[in-house]
DNA sequence: CTCACTTTCTGGAATGAATCAAGACACCGG
DNA sequence: CCGGTGTCTTGATTCATTCCAGAAAGTGAG
């Protein structure tokens, strides 16, 4: 809901092309954080009308190449895009529902941890994914993964 | 290559029934760290001769259930499994092979990082991933993602 | 030892995210 | 105003993983 001229700021920043389709995902990016694709291709739509599946994908691959977001991708989950980027925050993600939400980093920078032993890699990243349950699912008692239904799988037995 | 008695053992302390599959499965884990699935199913196969693939990918679930094995996805990566379990390591990834390395924690219990803000969520665990280089990609001077065969995507300008 | 129950096998089929493909067309910007 | 970049359309493909279901095998409690 901010000004398309921002956001084009951005991108010619970047050395890249301003397009309709970029301007778009970008914005839906911003507006959405932690959106995954399948979200984003409905956003934008809703905004400037059809946009292919082809182009959003090329357009994240473009966006995320140049830095101008980030491709978050917990386990379990999807790949997820956020315009947050450059203070090298964190996130913790709802064991039960998914949900994910930003945790500053008290460093600010990367890599914000130090290994004990680093193996002989250059390490460029400490990447840190707090697990947990969020508010909503704690309340509600809520226990599995709720992305899956809970389907039982023939070869298992029920608990 | 340690005794199968000491599998048997792990096998029924979690209350599961040994069976040659989930023996098989475990010592493939247990002696080779950080295996993805299609690994572990040429490694059984090795050992005790003709298993499913579906037996694999159930006994995986169940081992991973009973907390005997770990299941680790950074991202960018298939599911891989290990045997060091309850130390609350964490992993230093190679972001050009993909390689896998185990960081000892400092702490060693979960969670061992406390968020600063953690709007609110329960959390259990702070999962650390390192992203860096390893030493022989270093040398090698190897850049991108070497599991990407680095085929230009059509709609991509090579740089 | 026996039997009920669990686990695995077989052989596919399906899923879902992501990528690839390629020609035609649109449109961005120097 | 063009050259070249980006997008469109339509479909196919890949790959890890899960689902399926009946039959066979194997485990372990009693
Ligand atoms: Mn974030
Ligand atoms: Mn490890
Ligand atoms: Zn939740
Ligand atoms: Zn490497």
């Amino acid at each position: 809901m901010i000004g398309g001229s921002e956001l084009e700021r951005l991108l010619r920043g970047a050395a890249l092309r301003v397009t309709r389709p970029r301007v778009a995902v970008l914005a839906a990016v911003r507006d959405h954080p932690h959106i995954d694709t399948e979200s984003i291709i409905g956003v934008v739509r809703e905004r400037v009308g059809a946009v292919s599946h082809q182009a959003v994908y090329d357009v994240l691959r473009v966006l995320t190449t140049a830095g101008l977001v980030r491709r978050i991708q917990p386990a379990g989950s999807v790949a997820r895009y956020e315009a947050r980027v450059g203070d090298n925050h964190h996130h913790v993600v709802c064991r039960s529902c998914g949900a994910i939400a930003d945790v500053d980093c008290a460093v600010g920078f990367a890599p914000c941890l130090t290994a004990a032993d680093d193996a002989g890699y250059t390490i460029d990243e400490a990447e840190v994914v707090y697990w947990g349950q969020c508010t909503d699912c704690a309340r509600q008692g809520r226990t599995g993964p709720a992305a899956e239904q809970r389907t039982v799988h023939s070869h298992e037995q029920p608990t």
